[in-house]
DNA sequence: ATTATACTCACCACATTAGGGGATAGCTGT
DNA sequence: ACAGCTATCCCCTAATGTGGTGAGTATAAT
């Protein structure tokens, strides 16, 4: 059987190569072709395909919007995103509205079907260096959201605890009642708590632990 | 001039088989092939690879560790890491740690020269289900880290200052001095974020604030 | 001209937190 | 047995934050 494919681009040569290097290959079906993604959602109902190929730059809603919409309404189409733009930014945002895939236009011939019957067995197809731009965000990303306790400031659990509620924006009353212990015991593992964080103030404590993720 | 290829592997049947399968290949010399990563240091610093192929279990260092390691003293020598392994886990942390391509050892044959030389020229080869991965992976961190000011909460430029300031410890007796106005109008403008943010104490405003990074 | 919004300031009453003490009991490791 | 740490509790004073109410000015929008 097949690979249904959809196409969003604004630009009728490339729709109409797209179209032509599909057709001789009989793997694939071309079941839409669209200048723009301001009924994307009517155009994937009614045309049924299996991938979408996205361009960004398009008159009305752009392409990453349209990712957006898309794989809200049918997490099971994948769609390969096709551009001329390898900026973070983009690229970037087209991964989290996400697309499964994005291919540079200028290697698009060489590697478009390959590419697509990827995307339907579950891989994303990326060009070379929009793939080492997709580390490198992860990189960053994960330097910062995944920071060990570097510093681990020797928080007894206990400590941990109080901490944790302080962020949940609890009081040192309730913070009382949700462990158990008096009002003054709460009171001095925050004393601890700030001469271990070096702080002088709750907003502080917040900061820093949400900063450092310490909870 | 050929690809210098070393490879640190702990299982000798695999380091054979590439060798072999290497040496066919006139664009690649295996210039080194160890079995542990305990002295990657100097193993590069010897033998002068232009790319690496990293086994992830390995005694003594794990292959992980060896990226990081590596990445830091050789930033300029990218990484394949080839392993059976894919859970979530290990491959963030390979690309975290620095890796610049995953291949899983099951397709390996099939692909490792292509993704050798596509490391080289700058790309970051994967298999198709390591990059779906990592995709999905970017996406979960993207959606936490640069979550547009999705609700805006309409604070004006003032309650954002203010805000800001709460935010870095400053009590409202500071932020009145910092902004030249009164501790009064201080509280007001605090007593509106709370409204806007529907919160009600300062460590739920900095909570929320870093948490949805409206700082 | 009227409405709306942002920014400013003030007063009161009450609740909570900060910062300084000091104290007891249990557990760990030496 | 002792030192060191954790966890628990208590008191007091001064400072800060919370909640409610009201109000003046300037600026922009309708």
């Amino acid at each position: 059987m097949s690979i249904r494919v959809a196409i969003f681009d604004d630009n009728k040569n490339i729709r109409s190569s797209v179209i032509m290097l599909l057709n001789t290959d009989p793997d694939f079906e071309v079941v839409g072709t669209f200048s723009d993604a301001k009924h994307c959602v009517d155009n994937v109902l009614t045309s049924r395909p299996d991938v979408v190929l996205m361009d960004i730059e398009m008159p009305g809603i752009n392409g990453i919007e349209a990712v957006r919409i898309l794989t809200r309404e049918f997490p099971h189409v994948p769609i390969l995103i096709q551009t001329v733009f390898e900026d973070d930014e983009r690229v970037f945002d087209s991964i989290c509205a996400g697309a499964a895939g994005y291919l540079l236009k200028n290697q698009l011939n060489s590697s478009l079907t390959e590419a697509i019957k990827e995307l339907k067995t579950g891989g994303s197809p990326m060009s070379p260096s929009i793939a080492r731009k997709v580390l490198q965000l992860l990189q960053s990303s994960g330097e910062r959201s995944r920071r060990k306790p570097s510093e681990e400031y020797n928080l007894t659990p206990r400590e941990k605890e109080v901490l944790s509620a302080i962020v949940n924006g609890l009081s040192y009353k309730m913070i009382a009642y949700e462990l158990n212990i008096s009002y003054e015991t709460v009171r001095s593992h925050i004393k601890k708590i700030y001469e271990k964080l070096h702080v002088a103030s709750l907003t502080e404590v917040v900061a820093k632990a949400i900063n450092q993720n310490i909870v």
